[in-house]
DNA sequence: TTGAAAGCGCTAACAT
DNA sequence: ATGTTAGCGCTTTCAA
């Protein structure tokens, strides 16, 4: 309609080569009165690249990776790419379905916040795609990650509980395969025997990261006549249904037991009394984990990174 | 390497035709050994088809919009359409950015659960994409919307304050271009005119659906001397706010004050009192928006759907 | 400064 | 049942 070629069109839209003003006012004219709009499948499949960058987590709902998808976002941004969020729902099959859109390249990379996959699986999959993992991972020799050191902040949460005087501490845990399901526990562990105490399978309850759920399952535990002087759950929302179980049996936190959570979420702060919890960096932990998928892109072999945590000490166990 | 023609090999990777055995080992033998991943790019390009829907909202730690993504994905996989979610932050550039991808075909359609666009740029782009808007939505030729009747259920919910006698109803809402926040401040009204009683600008607080925020200014409120017996809020979390600060001021809930939030999430049941709010069907909400878009990009011309709220009574106000 | 033409990887119509 | 070929829409060499 501009009586130009395609060529010439391309470099007037895309402003990679100077054109003559009268041609480029012809082109723009044209393409607005067609209302034309570039289809980025032709121009993605020419240049093998289509600058986005998926970003799959189990749960929406989750502040924590909510806000590890923030510091990601701004990151991106910075290199010029953007991102689209996968829900799973903790289902393989659609982890299967979302993983397979960056395998064949309608995404160029993924990060992985929580997977069910094994580490050969992620490894395989590795071979095909660029994928980091983050603050959930496996270990596996081509899929970076970035996280905490899970176990030292369980540790150190226990060992807080622990010289407040508490010697029979509750743990609330996930019967899952998450690698911090697994590291928070060895952390309690460790804390009971650094210090000389017993470790009680009595004392541990498996729930699902709920505030209902927990809330349900300690209520029976405290009917059921055990006891205890501590609780240190590896969620703040498994946490708020402790104290809420503790409250409904006469017991006051933190006088009669104190409490210990997981993540510095909203509901830390939302209950009453404001939870005790172990922060993470969720911010700096996305802006990692872009970076490291974007030295993996442009043909690094980037190392894992652990950042630090912090405990953050409110009423629930001064 | 399997000496056929990429015809054939298409055709066994698609099972689109019958092909003989012995060949169709021998292409998935080699697409084996070449570690071969089919390029979607080329794919979709030459099909003018994706299969991916994108779903843009502000926030990603908002239960109400993940119970209509739930609705949405599985409604999608029906139709074998996979869903991506774009969280924008309530950033217009960034609205921009993922509307530029559906409208130029990296996806083949959208669902907007809370856009600033005005009701023109919305029409404008509508032209060039299939997008239907779901929750919150701006009055637009051709972008149906999926919704419930937002002055309607806070209406019934103040008319069921008024009918427990309560006569200064504090109205909490947000004072910002949203459909909602608008047509609830409309509904509220209505049921005090309804009722012959008086609408009082000076029972009306703006906060940001959040909890801390509403909090102070709900305790500022009560430090300057201002009387209320009950509070409706446009959001559960502004609800639970206010019921702190009322706490924290030494009135009960619901003796003193009833209080009735929106949205029935999780939040209403987690705070004590639990929380009397208007739920919203949002799994159908999704459910339908998936349909319309679906039914839009089959060529029909959707109608608007209003769907059903409902009340739902807790400890807050009986 | 502009155009012609090749080709990204794929599928589908057509031919055999 | 299989192959040949055109073409989806774009960018980028190469040539003029």
């Amino acid at each position: 309609m501009a009586n130009v070629s395609v060529a010439t069109v391309s470099r007037v839209l895309n402003k990679t080569r100077h054109v003559s003003e009268e041609i480029e006012k012809a082109v723009l004219e044209a393409a607005r009165e067609l209302g034309y709009t570039p289809n980025l499948l032709g121009k993605n499949l020419r240049q093998k690249r289509t600058g986005i960058i998926l970003v799959m987590m189990s749960t929406l709902t989750n502040s924590f990776c909510s806000k590890v998808v923030t510091g990601i976002a701004n990151e991106a941004e910075k290199h010029n790419y953007h991102i689209m969020i996968c829900a799973t729902n903790g289902l393989p099959e659609k982890e299967k379905i979302y993983l397979g859109l960056v395998k064949n390249r309608m995404a160029d990379g993924m990060i992985v916040l929580n997977s069910t996959l094994s580490a050969d699986e992620m490894s395989l999959i590795s071979n095909h795609a660029a994928i980091v993992q983050c603050s959930e991972y496996t270990a596996s020799e081509n899929t970076p990650f970035v996280s905490i050191d899970n176990g030292l902040a369980a540790k150190d949460a226990c060992e807080h509980l622990i010289l407040n005087g508490r010697k029979r501490i509750l743990f609330i845990g996930v019967d899952n395969s998450l690698i911090s399901s697994h590291l928070r526990m060895e952390g309690y562990r460790q804390a009971l025997s650094c210090h000389g105490l017993p470790f009680d399978p009595g004392l541990v309850l498996y729930s699902n990261y709920g505030y209902r759920n927990t809330m349900r399952m300690v209520d029976r535990y405290l009917e059921e006549g055990h006891t205890f002087d501590a609780v240190f759950a590896i969620s703040d929302r498994m946490a708020a249904g402790a104290v809420s179980a503790l409250r409904k049996h006469g017991l006051t936190v933190p006088e009669d037991i104190e409490v210990i959570g997981f993540d510095n979420t909203d509901i830390a702060y939302m209950v009453e009394p404001p939870l005790t919890t172990v922060s993470q960096p969720q911010t700096e932990m996305g802006k990692r984990a872009f970076s490291i998928l974007y030295e993996k892109l442009n043909g690094g072999e980037p190392e894992n990174v652990i950042l630090p945590h912090k405990l953050i000490v409110r009423k629930s166990a001064k």
